[in-house]
DNA sequence: GCTAAGATACCGACCAGCCGGTTGGTTTGG
DNA sequence: CCAAACCAACCGGCTGGTCGGTATCTTAGC
């Protein structure tokens, strides 16, 4: 069938755009990571636009799933949600670098990231008694999302794991 | 002297940014926008680097003075930061685009919003009791400025200013 | 089980437009 | 007259995307 799919070479988006940085997220080196030609690569995604959606929505399908994963294992929807953001942070693949490529890329991009929020807004607005609250909390932690994204935080950071602890401790007194 | 100054041409690339987009934040556009030759505007800015440099630095500048201004009102170190944060969410010019095109093009153009954040934590780490809840608001803010960039959150929206209100709230419990 | 035919995966040379920056000149203020 | 401000044509490299072709697989019919 192939040698390469659709997975393959979005992880190999990923690395280039870690390794070089989002300006430096071309299709030729995109090819050469994944040890394809242009032509090849051009073969799985038309455009340069489809395969930056494809690595939002791969980004995105992760958190969601890892917040599900949670949610089984007997957390709350606020403390999943929360787990999978920081989740997100640790392993600096993926929805960082994805969603700095499509920003500098093309603002229309960010639109399933935007319905992601908002459906994440949504499931905790009815489930807390104090949904502002809950709201905030989440807010904190995609804070240290940006701080992370921007440099500014490091995971490890004794500050960072304090204030992970701190948010889970919160949330816990919420429900 | 100068019929256009360095002021006026960072306005003019916030402008095309705003606009246009990050990638789309051209020399060309930029001088088009200020009604400058490209030769013109590099007279001013010898690399395009150095104008991204100037837009962050205007942008935090501005929010320096914000927080500063709000300082002189009475607010403590916590409170002012915040309404700085929001202020710079009102108006959607300045930082959030330079941001954008800044991350877009070289990740080393954030070394001054990294020292700023840096010196911000550092500020509030020490004149609260609980410093580590005072961080978590002013990374709840900082959440809603990253929503803001994404277009997530809009500021007319009413749980924006509802979030903003608990947030100041909190902030003032913590004194 | 073999083969012809069509589809799918892939290659690599090429192109056209864009964009940052250079250069050599002209205007303008003092 | 000088320096600073500004202009406009130009250049060279990069990059997204095209194109015509080859290799590898799938499938149908015998």
């Amino acid at each position: 069938m192939s040698r390469v799919d659709k997975a393959a070479i979005v992880r190999a988006a990923e690395e280039v755009v870690r390794e070089k940085g989002a300006r430096k997220l071309t299709l030729d080196a995109v090819a050469a990571q994944c040890g394809l030609s242009k032509g090849g690569l051009i073969h799985h995604f038309r455009t340069k636009q489809s395969l930056l959606k494809a690595m939002l929505e791969a980004a995105i399908a992760r958190e969601d799933a890892s917040a599900e994963t949670f949610a089984a294992a007997g957390d709350d929807v606020l403390a999943s949600r929360l787990k999978a953001i920081f989740e997100l942070m640790e392993d600096d693949e993926g929805l960082p670098r994805a969603l700095i490529a499509a920003v500098a890329e093309d603002p229309a991009l960010l639109e399933p990231v935007k319905c992601n929020v908002i459906e994440m807004r949504g499931e905790i607005d009815g489930s807390y008694s104090d949904p502002e609250l809950a709201q905030l909390l989440i807010l904190a932690a995609q804070g240290m999302f940006l701080g992370r994204v921007l440099g500014v935080m490091e995971s490890e950071d004794p500050m960072f794991s304090r204030l992970r602890e701190r948010l889970l401790m919160l949330s816990a007194e919420l429900t």
